[in-house]
DNA sequence: ACAGCGCACATTGTACACAACCCACTGCGC
DNA sequence: GCGCAGTGGGTTGTGTACAATGTGCGCTGT
């Protein structure tokens, strides 16, 4: 438990490849993607010095990635008790959907008219890489590599506050479908994401704007929002209870 | 230059009105004012020891504070070289508005369902705030003040994300409202505002909706983002040339 | 005189030490 | 036996020292 992987800390300046300020992200990056692929539970609690320890950096680094993580509501910061792994509650999951319908439809609108031949492509490769995460087996990284096709498609909108805006709603929904998906796993988006990258291609908004809406009503009905799903884990099933800013003890009033 | 305001150090726990880290709060608080109200001109630099000085707090907090407002876009971050106020160029202001009046719609559809009595009230003590600022002739609190009519709108719409998002685009436009606004200082905002509140405590969707369209029209016709306008301040009219990241030196290649 | 290099100062980036706080455990009283 | 106050361990919050980086000035050579 006290070993750390790559000191990440003897790197003066890694050739040029790293620029300045990089190990606030490669941090940031491990624990998103810990988080995303369920080697970290919702509820988890991320103590500073241990991830200080594993990453070889001081809690100064820790704190400045939980701190972007929280601004993106993937983690949950509370004051003088620390970090926790976030656990969206159904409300929260059903907020985020909402609001992600809105952004996707502007998304998708404003990609028809900007995206370039370029974008596009990268687009296509993206859909192949997530392919094959999920052939592979890997899920973790078919569900990141689902959202950062998104997130290309948001920056070919070329609007900043969207992009930022996708960018938090996205990590978000990646945290809720890791922790509410139902055991159905036919995860076959990249096939609509395919269909999609087409319309858009095409110029055709009003037919890639459908596509779109219908990729989220699939994405939706993969989770089971309705009623909290039994989960085998009872920390899952309960963290939204835990977790919540009360003072009072950290058991459920009964 | 040396004198600082209240030492705001020295209160280990200011009674109960003052939860923990509120300090960071404060210097937020202050420094988002200073630069709406333009005693921070864009392009201003903000070193960190100078305003932990002011504020008597260390680095650290002011650290955390521009931070914040970096994530915000109100301040920006340049790696190794400091914080500086924002510039939004006329691109910028562009995306913000064109997301703007996307959330703006969606915010006031929801706020049309669910907007209680006691928020519809205290939308309307808000206004009236915002009235008294502009007779007075206070024109940043009145900026403000505008601004935190429509975050509060944004809390009606109870969707968390929208939320957040719209207090990013808010402080945003604030900026550029205190950046870009015209001779022209018809700033009769509020008369909107009333209307908007009308038409939600109607519950008539279709005219809130219309009303607010044509408020956001009225915020953008009184700018002038089609020309760049002829600026008196060589700083504001070259600020977003010079701050490009770019390694090379702060003159503009020729 | 001007271009280019190098040094020195100022400012930010990081680590660490100490203080404040929360939580759990223990022991006492009821 | 149960509840509650006091206390100790451990974690987070904040200030500060030191290292690294960027910037500007002066020096030197052509």
């Amino acid at each position: 438990m006290n070993e750390q992987l790559q000191p990440l800390k003897k790197q003066p300046r890694a050739g040029k490849a790293g620029r300045s300020g990089t190990q606030d992200d490669i941090v940031y990056a491990h624990i998103f993607e810990a988080i995303l692929e369920q080697r970290l539970a919702p509820g988890t609690k991320l103590s500073e010095e241990a991830l200080g320890e594993i990453f070889g950096v001081s809690r100064t680094i820790i704190r400045r990635a939980l701190s972007r993580l929280a601004h993106e509501s993937v983690v949950l910061l509370r004051p003088n008790r620390g970090a926790v792994v976030a656990s969206p509650s159904v409300e929260e999951a059903r907020q985020v959907f909402m609001a992600r319908r809105l952004v996707e439809r502007a998304i998708t609108e404003l990609a028809v008219q900007h995206a370039t031949a370029e974008q596009l492509a990268e687009l296509r490769q993206m859909v192949n890489d997530e392919r094959d995460s999920f052939s592979r087996g890997d899920r973790g990284a078919g569900i990141r590599l689902s959202g950062e096709f998104h997130l290309k498609l948001a920056e070919a909108a070329k609007n900043a506050p969207l992009i930022s805006f996708q960018r938090s709603l996205v990590s978000q929904t990646s945290l809720i479908i890791a922790q509410y998906e139902s055991g159905n796993r036919s995860h076959c988006s990249y096939d609509e994401h395919t269909q999609l990258i087409d319309a858009i291609e095409a110029r055709d908004a009003t037919l890639a704007v459908n596509l779109m809406m219908h990729h989220m009503d699939h994405i939706d009905s993969k989770l089971n929002l309705d009623e909290e799903s039994a989960s085998d884990d009872l920390h899952a099933v309960f963290s939204h209870l835990l977790q919540t800013k009360k003072p009072g003890r950290s058991s459920v009033k009964l």
